[in-house]
DNA sequence: GTCTATACATTGATAGAC
DNA sequence: GTCTATCAATGTATAGAC
């Protein structure tokens, strides 16, 4: 890890990543040049040149900080106790964990979700994407048959409006407003579980 | 309207707007060159500057056909009769609706998600998009004010999450799949006012 | 670790013939 | 309504000095 800032004046690779980051999320990736990079910067062209191979480069990096915080969510599902937890408390527990991690990486989840795939990168973020996408969809179905979810919408559907939900939060959540994650979460599952009707 | 075709090797506008729209959304508005959009019309690219004045008037077109379709669906809510309905019978016409707006206009509506506002041609719509929002707020609201629908979510949280949801249609559904239209916007409006768990 | 200078491709857009 | 030819600007990336 050279994260460590040693040579005052000097960028390192996280550095420079948050700014360009940034920069993709406003004016969407193929439109941000190196040279702007280099300007919101302050360095030259070639300087970013020094710390990454290429423009696709960091991109990558990027996006596999943001992919690898949603897997931990999947993969980690368990709150407190090591006690089987029936489906939907993992499924409720997931989406909590989704929302946070959107609300604590909002630069890069932002940036992996208006991934297209054109590129060699692209492609192989959105493949981890679709893996990801497969575990929920498998959670959803286990918490149908356990009979604690309706089963008369599809699983894969569900499991896409549902994060569809989730991932519409990066469009306009800006961190210090007056809804939290907590707070954000709590509403993501209510609207989810228990819907908008009033009891 | 020169929608009319007459000369038939000739394209007209309506022609080249539709492929036109189809790239920009699988490569981005800014990596889809005109010389990409003139490979694809089998013509140069100067023929292109024949029919629109700039590659912007070309999005400017396209993003208002989707905007008008989105809008419609609020300006004329009432479904048969001209009896004043409840704010929730609206509301769920008009989520209803908007599924149908973007099924039936995949392309435009895909594209018109994805602006982000870096020229005029995006703010422009960014903000009829702003205004279309307030609109949904304002009916949630009104839902709410009518004790029809829960009250401890921000009415603005709902609009944004809901629509969160239908908006994410775009990223999954492809026209001739196994889920129609309709049966969409069931599930859309049973997970938004019933809930995913089990009655 | 940063710079200047530059190579080389591609871009959006225009001029003018047919 | 379409073409060829061309322009000026901007893009990514590299070479080599400090």
């Amino acid at each position: 890890m050279q994260t460590t800032r040693r040579g005052r004046p000097g960028y390192d690779q996280q550095g420079i990543l948050a700014v360009a980051v940034a920069a993709f999320n406003e004016h969407g990736y193929d439109a941000t040049s190196i040279g702007m990079l280099a300007e919101r910067l302050g360095l030259s062209k070639s300087a970013i040149y020094h710390h990454f191979g290429s423009k696709d480069e960091i991109l990558d990096r990027a996006l596999d900080s943001a992919l690898g915080g949603l897997e931990a969510v999947v993969d980690a599902p368990l709150p407190v106790d090591a006690g089987a937890a029936d489906a939907v408390a993992r499924l409720e527990h997931v989406l909590r964990g989704a929302v946070h991690v959107l609300v604590d990486q909002l630069p890069a989840v932002t940036l992996l979700l208006r991934v297209r795939g054109n590129t060699d990168v692209e492609r192989r973020a959105l493949t981890r994407r679709r893996a990801f996408d497969r575990r929920i969809t498998a959670l959803v179905a286990e918490a149908q048959a356990e009979g604690a979810l309706r089963s008369d919408i599809d699983a894969a559907v569900v499991a896409r409006l549902t994060f569809g939900m989730i991932n519409s939060i990066v469009e306009w959540y800006r961190p210090g407003g007056r809804e939290g994650a907590d707070r954000l979460a709590d509403d993501v599952v209510a609207i989810a579980l228990d819907g908008l009707r009033h009891p």
